[in-house]
DNA sequence: GTATCTCATTGATCCAGATCAAGGAGCGCC
DNA sequence: GGCGCTCCTTGATCTGGATCAATGAGATAC
């Protein structure tokens, strides 16, 4: 994934529904712009309008910014993810690359314009938008309510699910971000992570391999130290 | 706000655009369901199926459960919001009410068919997610990075912005829920959202009118204490 | 291959907020 | 209008995770 064309023909096929005619793909073309973001760079974007944007490849963070230099990373990105980075408004907010990244951007007001003929985009739009409200509610509840060890537990089977290799009983990881990510998407310190990552180790459940390598073991474990409701036993 | 008309009409006004055909009116009535609800009363729906809610009149909370018998508040609901409530997952929700509430519940699949060939409904359905979205992810800074008083003026400020009134550079407040529900809603007890709430008194920020009256007295102050980005100085 | 630099781990101490434990005040009920 | 119950406030103590401080291990450059 390299050219302009190639990050707008990885959009269409993911976004756009099947047999959308031409002369509307051209609209779309003519809205978005593609970006190449090397890693621990972030997107710039204008600051007073929401902007929708396509992970063609790569993975990212989408990071708020409090007063101070304290940073919650809200939510982690990953190919063919699409989000929408909000105007800022009480605190600002940056989307880091975590890896090389290509994406497309487009003006939010004007792609819901020319979405609006095609309720299939607005269906899709209206769906991802819901998958995200509801990640961003269980992580309301991570942090409200769970310990350190929780946290942990339930950011590795998040990760599972969502970049998470099977191999028979085990599920691979290679964890894109760094402990200091980690840390600041759960609001633990990077000490704390660290510290329960040996503890998952110690107890079996996980096994790692270099930085960013983590096997998950003992699922049902985890789902359990998680603090996930118990599934009808 | 009492009979099942009225709640319907609400609906009607406040989220169908003006001018939608009288069949089509007839049929979101055939997909939706009246439910009066008591104080502390929570909203039995299909744990399988999400199901679309309109606040017709009065204040909820959305609560999350995790296992043991930790609660999460993971919003708070005031009469006009729309709110779409998630199947169950790896945690349980409930819809709870504060005080007296009247809403229309609609299943989700059955509503978004319906408005499929209505845009407009698709939009405002995609905005007010967006707004959801949007508040959650503020929820999300507050609970991972921020100090309890730092939480409580965050909170002071939304409900502000929500259900204030203002009067002159004061802004009253009428909080329909307790300190459990408050404490529930930014990750910690009731006796440290107290502590707070007398902190703030004593600093002249806020006064206190029995268990629910509350007037903000110097917002500005308020902003700060609640960790907002210095708006350029 | 190895030097170096960054990131991760481990250990020691500290502190904000939880927990435990009484009082006090608002509000509904009779 | 006062009785009683629930919710809120205040105080004392405890603790999980933050902070401070060294090592140790991976990755990158040469």
């Amino acid at each position: 994934m390299h050219t302009c064309t190639d990050a707008f023909d990885c959009f269409v096929s993911r976004v756009l529904p099947k047999r959308t005619g031409p002369e509307t793909v051209r609209l779309f073309r003519t809205l978005g712009s593609h970006v190449h973001l090397k890693p621990d760079r972030h997107l710039h974007y204008p600051d007073d309008e929401p902007t929708l944007v396509f992970l063609c490849d790569g993975a990212t963070k989408l990071v708020a910014h409090a007063s101070d230099h304290r940073e919650q990373v809200l939510a982690f990105h990953f190919t063919g993810d699409l989000l929408t980075l909000p105007a800022h408004g009480a605190h600002s907010y940056t989307l880091e690359a975590l890896v090389d990244c290509d994406l497309m951007t487009f003006p939010y007001a004007q792609f819901l314009q020319a979405a609006e003929k095609h309720q299939q985009v607005l269906t899709q739009l209206l769906e991802r938008s819901t998958v995200s409200l509801q990640r961003s509610r269980e992580k309301t509840l991570t942090l409200g309510r769970k310990s350190a060890l929780e946290r942990v537990s339930s950011f590795l089977l998040s990760m599972a699910e969502r970049i998470g290799r099977g191999e028979g009983s085990e599920v691979k990881l290679d964890l894109p971000m760094s402990r200091k990510d980690i840390a600041d998407s759960l609001g633990l310190t990077i000490e704390t992570v660290s510290r329960q990552f040996t503890l998952l180790r110690d107890q079996g459940l996980i096994r790692t391999q270099g930085r960013s390598g983590v096997t998950l073991l003992r699922v049902d474990e985890l789902d359990r130290r998680a603090g996930h409701l118990r599934v009808a036993a």
